[in-house]
DNA sequence: TCGCTCATGTAATGGGTTACATGATTCA
DNA sequence: TGAATCATGTAACCCATTACATGAGCGA
């Protein structure tokens, strides 16, 4: 999956590994992120397939660089998987839940802790979609007005993180008033 | 972290490979699961840490199965676990955002037929989270009106999920008019 | 008879993280 | 002087999926 979002990328300008995960964990962090070391690892399996070319750019005075490009090959492959549509729901894997399941095996007061410390975790990253991503896209689309329609799916990202955000802080009060109502204090 | 999971559900009671992957598949299923290879091993590995002991039940009939029990040192790494609040969010991997990205570079036709597969799914999800997993809590209390407490906590992670899907379903149908308004038909 | 459930496991592979290794330049 | 940024890569390890292998009993 990552070889798609990477394809995604080199799809608008040519980039180095480095540029890519700057890239990736800027614009689609919130949903798709990767470590340098794996997207090293995935551009040399993705020459091997044929699907992006590399060459070495000198650095003056900094280290080379090895700056891929896309291939026709690539490109087809990007525009596959884009049409394919998704025909399942991935399966979650969510640990406060799973903590929560299990959580009378302690007592009242751990489960509440853990709960108000998610709400100001959550609250923080509302902020930073209002905030920060807002003029992210904002930015964008002032520099290069020709790219208005791609925003318009980045701000649909974006609003996602949104509601995603305040529907797990209005389930975090219900969820904190549910157990201080009905468990005994003092445990 | 499947560990844990696996110690909760052996806190309850001792069961083989086999019956944990029913309990864990029917009950945490929706925000955590495993394949029955994935147990085995991890079970495995886990009576090499002390955490669980096993024993051969002769199968009258049908094959033998090994079961387990929980030992103190896992008891004490579950309840460790268990009262260890989460400090930082969760990285996110949702494909459908990470196609939604780079999706105009496809049509706006393939777009729409992507979000609508998706409503497809979501709804179903939601009728599954108010149908079936309702009346499967009900039945846990009405059978056991013990466990009313650990219920409450059950209730809670399927309450997590009715939000989520209504808030992905309202998300969806915004997305939905957004891009059928914004883009022109045909391409 | 065919497929399902019960029941346990191993092996190969894929996806991803952490740690290791190197080294110049720039800024506080 | 020490930390951060730029820049690339390898190796060990962990978590998880898929495929392989076996075999009895039961119901349609």
């Amino acid at each position: 999956m990552l070889k798609y979002a990477l394809l995604g990328f080199l799809n608008y300008r040519s980039m180095s590994g480095y540029d890519l995960e700057r890239y990736i964990n800027a614009s689609t962090g919130n949903f798709w992120h990767a470590k340098l070391s794996q997207i090293y690892m995935a551009l040399k399996g993705m020459e091997g397939e044929g699907l992006v070319e590399s060459h070495i750019e000198p650095g003056e005075g900094r280290p080379d660089r090895r700056v891929y490009d896309i291939t026709g090959a690539g490109r087809a492959a990007l525009t596959d998987w884009l049409s394919t549509p998704i025909t399942s729901l991935e399966p979650e894997k969510n640990t406060l839940l799973l903590k929560l399941f299990f959580a009378r095996q302690t007592g009242k007061d751990a489960i509440l802790t853990q709960l108000r410390l998610q709400r100001d975790l959550h609250r923080k990253q509302l902020e930073r979609y209002t905030g920060e991503s807002a003029q992210a896209i904002q930015r964008a689309v002032e520099s290069n007005p020709a790219i208005a329609d791609e925003t318009i799916l980045w701000e649909a990202t974006r609003r996602y993180g949104v509601l995603y955000e305040e529907m797990i802080l209005h389930w975090l009060d219900e969820t904190i008033h549910t157990v201080d109502s009905s468990f005994p204090d003092g445990e």
